[in-house]
DNA sequence: CTGTATGTAGCACAATTGGACTAGTGGTAT
DNA sequence: ATACCACTAGTCCAATTGTGCTACATACAG
């Protein structure tokens, strides 16, 4: 992402100078835009901008309703959604009209700049457990959950124990704790508990 | 506010980098620094800081959960509650549980600045049209947990086994499980995982 | 002084959890 | 066909977790 111009769209004057830090220092950006809203960013021209952050979260206009505008003014330039919840609605939402990510501002920052950079290559990317036909394995976190170890999951993150998993979802206890233990593995966590803590950060869940 | 340390708590590394930078560049803090969650706030020497700032929404025990502990930690030292939002009922909460002030996190660099230092002054700072009021205790949950078994889920919802809560706490194992087994009815958990995700919903009170 | 609440810690026991194996089935890619 | 992968499920075993007791110290209110 050397040498490319960014346009950091937020409101919170704080969180553009921290974006702004690790799109620079970390990430090696050649410029950084700041905006604080949809209105301020539609100042900026089209043809200087190589990619767009832009928050969820908004005065006015917001990022989900911005996102429309902003592809038909700024058009061919992808768009990363920021936010700091990651609730499945929202990015469901973002990738339906047209973003090409979805991060959120919880996120490490080598992580937000590897993700910054495989947009900028042509990528996609959005949390797991959010479905896609276009590209099945590119997920924020590298965590690679198969769809069954993803429904345990959900179910592990509600605090059920094994016993009631196996019933919910018709098999037998020792197979939810096969499941289970790749979870934990593929999570990089020491036990359940930690396991739904991640999986909350990195929004695999809602 | 020359000279001063200054600790940060709040799990965004975005909004920690431009904090820092805002507190240091343009408040000239001697030193500054970040927790992400009121657990790991805790591993900090109480004597050395001067000043905390608090984010209200954090992973596991939340910031207004947080400030009693907090407190009791570090006693003497000034808390300043940060957020997103400006909601009158979590202002005059965070004022009721001992806060020295309340900042949005919106506020521009300048404003921030003077905030704190006003507080290190000895002074309050909250936004305008709060009385100091007292609504009837309004605790988060109504769950009336001990001092030292809100220390104890502080550690449970980081995902710490009894075994490390323990050694970290100078308790024995046995004693924690007497803890978390008070805290699991206190909340109404049936498991750890529960109590985390009803902790992290509803708070701590005592 | 006498309860009561809190914190501490021991013991025992059952349930849950997590890991390390083996092993069969079905689907897919080479 | 062979190989691989996801899913299933079994055994065995160790660690962790959670509950039910007893017991002692301290502080605090009556």
């Amino acid at each position: 992402m050397l040498g490319t111009h960014i346009l950091l769209v937020d409101d919170h004057t704080l969180f553009r100078t921290g974006m702004q830090m690790i799109l620079t220092q970390v990430g090696g950006a050649r410029g950084v835009s700041e905006a604080s809203s949809v209105r301020e960013a539609f100042d900026f021209d089209e043809s200087s901008v190589d990619l767009i952050l832009l928050d969820i979260h908004l005065p006015g206009l917001n990022g989900i309703d911005g996102i429309k505008p902003m592809r038909e003014k700024f058009s061919g330039v992808p768009i990363i959604i920021l936010s700091a919840s990651s609730e499945l609605a929202s990015i469901r939402q973002a990738r339906e009209l047209g973003a090409a990510g979805f991060l959120n501002k919880a996120a490490l920052a080598e992580e937000i700049v590897s993700s910054i950079s495989h947009v900028l290559d042509g990528g996609q990317c959005f949390p797991e457990g959010v479905d896609s036909q276009a590209s099945p394995n590119v997920h924020s976190g590298g965590h690679a959950l198969t769809p069954r170890q993803t429904e345990v999951l959900i179910y592990l993150c509600e605090g059920k124990p094994n016993k009631l998993i196996a019933r919910e979802l018709d098999m037998s206890e020792n197979t939810v704790r096969v499941h289970v233990s790749a979870i934990l593995s593929a999570l990089g966590a020491k036990n359940r508990s930690e396991a739904i803590l991640i999986a909350q950060r990195e929004g695999i869940t809602s």
